[in-house]
RNA sequence: GGUGGGGUAGCUCAGCUGGUUAGAGCGCAGGACUCAUAAUCCUGAGGUCGGGAGUUCAAGUCUCCCUCCCACUACCA
C-alpha cells in the first residue's frame, strides 16, 4: 500500500525553555506531535533524525538561579536533566536532547553572527536601556514596573499595561521600579548592541514564504505575512547579560565594546538545533551536514519543525535571517531551510491560560505521576489543538481515556485474546471460510489504512487519531458480524476464521499503536509475539494483512492495558490541580 | 489600538475552490449481543452554523458592519 522511497528526514521541536518542567502545552504543541510524526515516519521506512535541546539563555534562566539559590550555570545543569526525565517518562523519542549551552553552539553562533556582519547583515547600533542600580542589570521591558501613565494602575510592565492593555515603553511609566528587587532606583543608560538588519532580507523572506503558501498550514503562512507586510525591522540580537554566548571577533577575543554582554536567546536558540545535530553526529561517529550543509547532501533532506504559534515569526522571519545571511551571491555557505512547518495554537486550561504561580494547570512531571504517558499522548494527539486553542478538561480526559483506549482498543485486544486462549489454547487457529464480515473488513482496512498514512504526511494530527480510532472500532464491529463465539457452538472451524482474524487485528492495531501510546503498543505486539522486525509500517494487500500471523502462532491475553479512570479521579485531581476555575 | 486565528449539536471538534434533507466522537434515549475492562454492535433524539445586512438561481462557505474568545504586537521566551 505504501511505496514511498526512503527519505532522510529532519525533525525538530521547539526548545522547551529551561525555566522548569515543561506543563502540558508545551508538550502538545511540539514535543510530542513532533514525536509521534518521528515515530511515524521512521515507521514507514524513513530516515528520520529528531532533535531537541533545551533553550538556556536569556534573564528569566538567571532570574529563576537566583531564585533557586544556585548559579545560572549549575540551574541549567539540573534542570536539563528535569527536563530530559520528562521528557524520557513521556517517550519522546528524540535521537537527541541537547543543549543551547553547548559548545557546539557557542562556536556556530559567533560564526554566524561573524558571517552575517561580512555579508553585511549586521550592525552595531546605541539604544536606550532601563539600568537597575541596585540589581547591578539591565532590565528587559517587562521586568521594570510602575505606574501606567495611560489609567493609574501600580504595577504595569515596562511593556504593556496588565490593567488597560496598553502598549507601554518603560521610560513612560511614572515611578518606574525593577520588578526583580523592587528597587526604584534605575536608570536610562545607552548602550550598544548588534542588530541583525532583517529589513534587508524583506524581499528574500517574502519570496521564500511564497513559495510554501500551498504547503505551510494557514497559520503559520499568515503569520510570517503579517510581519513582512508591516515591514521587518532590525532586530537587536544582543543584550546587557552574563549568561549566554559571548560576542567575538574574528580572532576569537571578546568584541571591544561588548564585555558583559551575550547574545539575544532569540538568535542562538534556533542554532541549536544545528548545533545539538552536530553533538549527536560526535556522539554516534556520523556526519551532521547531510542535515544542514544543501552542498553536503541537505538539499535531499526533509527538514519538518513543529513549534507553538508563538513562535512562527522566529523560524518564518529571523532564523531563515540568519540562514540566508551566511550565503550571498558571492560567499557562499549553504544551510538548510526549513521545508515544512507545522505550527500548534494552545491547549488551555479549561479555557485560560496555563499558570505556574497560580497552579493551574498539570506539569509533565506531575502528569506522569498520576496518569501513564500513554494516556497523555492519546488523549493530547486526539485533541491537538490545531486549528484553534484547545481547553483542556479532566472530564475530557476521562472520556477520551476510558472510551477510545480502554473500551475500544483495551477491550478489543483483551476480548479476542482471551477467547482465544480458553478455546483455541493461545494459538493462532486454522479453518473456516471466508464470509461477508471478513470482505468487509478487509474492504475497511484497504480504504482507512492509506487514509490513516496521508494524515500523517500531513501532519494533520486530529484526523488521524480519530481515523486510528475508527480502524479500532472496526475490529469491534467485524467481531460482532462475525460472531466466533455463535458459531464455536455449531462449528468449531468457521469461529476460528473470527478468531484467527481478530488476532490478526490486534496484532495490527498494536502495530497502529505505535507511535502514539508505545507503552501499549509493545504490551499488544508482546503478547501476540511479534518480531521486531514485523512491526513496521509495510502494509501489504488487506487479504494477507489480516491472515498474516502464522496459524498455530503462540499467543496469550495481556492484563488490563487500560485502567479506567474514575469519577474519584477526577474528583480528585481537580482538587489537587484546580481545574474548572 | 493594529494584525492574525477562532466562534458549527449539551461537550470537544470536521466541513476543499459556495450546490440535494449540516457531519464525527463523547454524552443521552431505545434495541441487539454475551467473547470482553457493566465492555461491544445497531438505531434514534439534539444545531435558525456568534448577531445583522448584502452579493448570488443557491452561503456554514464570498463581501461589509457589529460582538465575544485567543495569540502576536519586535527587550519574556
Amino acid at each position: 500500500m505504501s511505496t514511498l522511497t526512503p527519505q532522510r528526514i529532519l525533525v525538530t521541536s521547539a526548545l522547551p525553555y529551561i525555566n522548569g518542567v515543561k506543563h502540558l502545552g508545551n508538550l502538545a504543541g511540539s514535543m510530542l506531535p513532533a514525536d509521534v510524526y518521528s515515530r511515524v515516519m521512521r515507521l514507514l521506512g524513513h530516515d528520520v533524525l529528531y532533535i531537541c535541546a533545551t533553550d538556556e539563555h536569556g534573564t528569566p534562566a538567571e532570574l529563576a538561579a537566583a531564585d533557586a539559590g544556585l548559579s545560572v550555570s549549575d540551574y541549567c545543569d539540573q534542570m536539563h536533566v528535569a527536563q530530559a526525565e520528562a521528557g524520557a517518562e513521556f517517550k519522546l523519542s528524540y535521537d537527541y536532547f541537547g543543549r543551547s549551552s553547548s559548545e557546539s553552539t557557542q562556536r556556530l553562533t559567533q560564526a554566524f553572527a561573524l558571517a552575517l556582519e561580512e555579508n553585511g547583515f549586521i550592525e552595531e547600533r546605541v539604544s536606550k536601556q532601563v539600568y537597575s542600580v541596585t540589581d547591578g542589570r539591565y532590565l528587559p521591558d517587562r521586568y521594570v514596573e510602575g505606574t501606567c501613565p495611560n489609567c493609574g494602575f501600580e504595577a504595569a510592565r515596562g511593556d504593556q499595561c496588565d490593567s488597560c492593555g496598553k502598549l507601554l515603553d518603560p521610560v513612560d511609566l511614572i515611578d518606574p521600579y525593577s520588578a526583580v528587587s523592587g528597587s526604584k532606583d534605575v536608570e536610562i543608560r545607552d548602550t550598544n548592541h548588534l542588530y541583525l538588519k532583517q529589513s534587508e532580507m524583506s524581499g528574500r523572506l517574502r519570496d521564500w514564504v511564497e513559495t510554501h503558501r500551498a504547503d505551510w498550514p494557514a497559520l503559520t503562512t499568515s503569520i510570517a505575512m503579517k510581519w513582512l507586510d508591516e515591514g521587518l525591522r532590525d532586530r537587536s540580537i544582543t543584550r546587557d547579560l552574563e549568561w549566554g554566548i559571548p560576542v567575538v571577533n574574528e580572532a576569537g577575543d571578546i568584541r571591544d565594546g561588548f564585555d558583559g554582554k551575550v547574545f539575544y536567546v532569540w538568535f542562538d536558540a534556533p542554532i541549536a538545533y544545528i548545533g545539538a545535530t552536530q553533538d549527536w553526529a560526535e556522539k554516534n561517529g556520523t556526519d551532521w551536514e547531510p542535515y544542514w550543509r544543501t552542498d553536503k547532501g541537505a538539499d535531499a533532506t526533509r527538514y519538518v519543525q513543529f513549534m507553538g504559534k508563538d513562535n512562527v515569526a522566529f523560524h518564518t522571519l529571523s532564523f531563515p535571517t540568519t540562514i540566508m545571511g551566511q550565503g550571498t551571491e558571492k560567499a557562499g555557505q549553504p544551510w538548510k531551510l526549513v521545508d515544512e512547518l507545522k505550527a500548534f495554537n494552545w491547549v488551555t486550561w479549561y479555557g485560560g491560560k496555563f499558570s505556574t504561580s497560580q497552579k493551574r494547570g498539570v506539569f509533565m512531571d506531575q502528569a506522569v505521576d498520576i496518569a501513564p504517558s500513554d494516556y497523555w499522548r492519546w488523549h493530547l494527539m486526539a485533541n491537538a489543538p490545531e486549528s484553534s486553542d484547545a481547553a483542556f478538561t479532566w472530564e475530557e480526559f476521562q472520556a477520551s481515556v476510558n472510551s477510545d483506549l480502554a473500551n475500544v482498543l483495551g477491550n478489543f485486544v483483551n476480548r479476542i485474546t482471551s477467547y482465544c486462549v480458553k478455546k483455541f489454547d493461545g494459538q493462532v487457529p486454522v479453518g473456516g471460510v471466508k464470509t461477508e464480515a471478513e470482505i468487509w473488513i478487509e474492504a475497511e482496512l484497504s480504504e482507512r489504512l492509506p487514509r490513516l498514512v496521508s494524515y500523517y504526511e500531513a501532519r494533520e494530527f486530529r484526523k488521524a487519531m480519530a481515523e486510528t480510532r475508527a480502524i479500532w472500532a472496526a475490529g469491534n464491529e467485524y467481531l460482532t458480524q462475525a460472531a466466533p463465539w455463535t458459531h464455536y457452538k455449531t462449528d468449531v472451524d468457521q469461529a476460528a476464521m473470527g478468531v484467527r482474524t481478530g488476532l490478526n487485528l490486534v496484532a495490527l492495531f498494536g502495530i497502529l499503536a505505535q507511535p502514539i501510546i508505545p507503552d501499549a503498543a509493545e504490551r499488544i505486539l508482546e503478547a501476540m509475539s511479534i518480531p521486531t522486525d514485523r512491526r513496521t509500517w509495510k502494509f501489504g494487500e488487506a487479504a494477507d494483512l489480516v491472515d498474516a500471523l502464522p496459524h498455530g502462532h503462540p499467543v496469550s491475553a495481556p492484563p488490563v492495558l487500560f485502567a479506567k479512570i474514575e469519577d474519584d479521579d477526577v474528583v480528585a485531581w481537580t482538587e489537587r490541580f484546580g481545574g474548572g476555575v
